[in-house]
DNA sequence: CTTGGCGCTTGATAAATGTCAAGCAGAAAC
DNA sequence: GTTTCTGCTTGACATTTATCAAGCGCCAAG
């Protein structure tokens, strides 16, 4: 069944599609359909054979890897977000897996749509390695993170980097359970309570998803971020895609100014 | 000073090079030219802007990264790698250093070039596009193996990649000084030291950079190695480029055959 | 040949993090 | 309204890793 017009519309001008012009839009979404699923659904397992790329309209899509009896999360993603896109490009396996965290909408366009438009389109193929650079930039600054910076240092940078994409106010909700928040920062549930309670004399203060700062200043002191490993981007800017959001370019002496 | 065609055809037909046509190649190669630098150079450094992409040709070179007084080692670079591709084709700065390890031949490609060829000709583009994706991938694995493996299982799984890189054989040769080893491996030179130590009664043993195996079933039970993690891919391939060595399509059935 | 420097190993101790258990609060199910 | 379940916090203890120091061996410099 082709895609109605109007899901397709919900991503004509987001990330790298605003690149496309028509007749390499309509190719790219030659077989896309669009699907909800219920929280806690498995979309993906590590090593599946990947056929679609997936597109994030609405809802939240946790990707994740384990292996022998540990479990961690790799990235949380919030819409609009694609995912699976390199390996989509390189017609590989997925190397992590995706499941919903929330009731969940994903546009799924067919890999091989994809491909052909970006061997038919090279201003559109342009855009997607784009956003392939941006997905890779991401994850640096995640792995710098991990082997820089201890769980405390993690969680305040986290804070911050919340704090700037929910518009610097005092006041910030988590937008997921905190065994979440432990396995993406890369800590046991325990240890996020012990780091959160680290943070409480920076003026910290936490009352269930809701996470209250007195005194930035002090946490900024601790959490030492940094333009080349934390991105602190406003949250609407999210629709634009990664090639946006990990450009950043002049970035350090933006800040400096 | 045009590059000489003897140094150009170094590339002619290694990783992402080999898809494109001869004026697609000449395009790209418009301007490059050939360096070469002492061991220890920095070639750059971290938020630095970035204007070429650059491919060892011979040497070695190490991606690094620091934050406060701390300072990892996030990849080390063999012939004929190319890197700093995502900070070029998104026009941005580099979120890593790269310092030469040992005395290295780089050539150095302008950024514009390649941006303009991958525009021009969607085949190279897609073949740029894939080459991301297999480094995006190979980022995946390593911050997997750093969430979820303890620091003696990171060093049994390197020496087994180590192994299969090098030919299977009983012995290898740990191709740079073991505190390199221990940054990348994301660990300090005393715990790299004691890990090997946990290792010998997995028949494991260290001479200088000399490292015998005698016992690989047990030192495999104690790595429980992971297609989905490790990636062993023989050294002599190394010149195809990540798109290449990244790919493992069905790979997980191909391991249980 | 001698001296100095560097890489590495080992020991002792400190710090960070994980594991296990218990209890509380709140929400969901009955 | 009651019961059950889940997420989270806190305590106690174990394990992993870092830090600091000392010493050895080898290589480079003089």
């Amino acid at each position: 069944m082709p895609i109605r017009n109007s899901d397709a519309e919900r991503v004509r001008h987001i990330s790298f599609f605003k690149h496309a012009d028509d007749s390499t839009f309509n190719l790219a979404m030659n077989g896309a359909f669009l699907q909800r699923f219920p929280a806690n659904t498995a979309l993906l397992m590590e090593g599946d054979s990947v056929d679609f790329l997936y597109i994030l309209l609405d809802g939240a899509v946790e990707l994740g890897a384990g292996w022998k009896s540990k479990d961690t999360t790799l990235a949380i993603l919030r819409p609009i977000s694609t995912f699976i896109l390199a390996a989509v490009v390189l017609e590989s396996d997925a190397l992590m897996s995706a499941v919903t965290l929330d009731r969940s909408e994903i546009l799924m366009v067919p890999g091989e749509s994809l491909r052909s438009s970006m061997k038919q389109d090279a201003k559109f193929g342009f855009a997607v390695s784009e956003e392939l650079a941006g997905c890779y930039r991401g994850l640096v600054r995640s792995i710098k993170n991990h082997k820089l910076r201890d769980s405390t240092e993690r969680l305040a940078n986290y804070l911050l980097t919340q704090r700037a994409r929910q518009g610097e106010k005092d006041e910030i909700v988590l937008p997921h359970e905190k065994r979440v928040l432990a396995a993406l920062l890369g800590m046991t549930p325990e240890n996020l309570s012990r780091a959160f309670s680290k943070l409480s004399d920076k003026g910290v203060s936490v009352d269930g998803a809701h996470v209250g700062f007195s005194n930035v200043a002090a946490l900024e002191r601790l959490a030492r971020p940094s333009p080349l490993i934390d991105n602190h981007y406003a949250q609407d800017r999210n629709t634009l895609g990664k090639a946006y959001t990990e450009r950043q370019q002049g970035v350090l002496d933006q800040k400096k100014s």
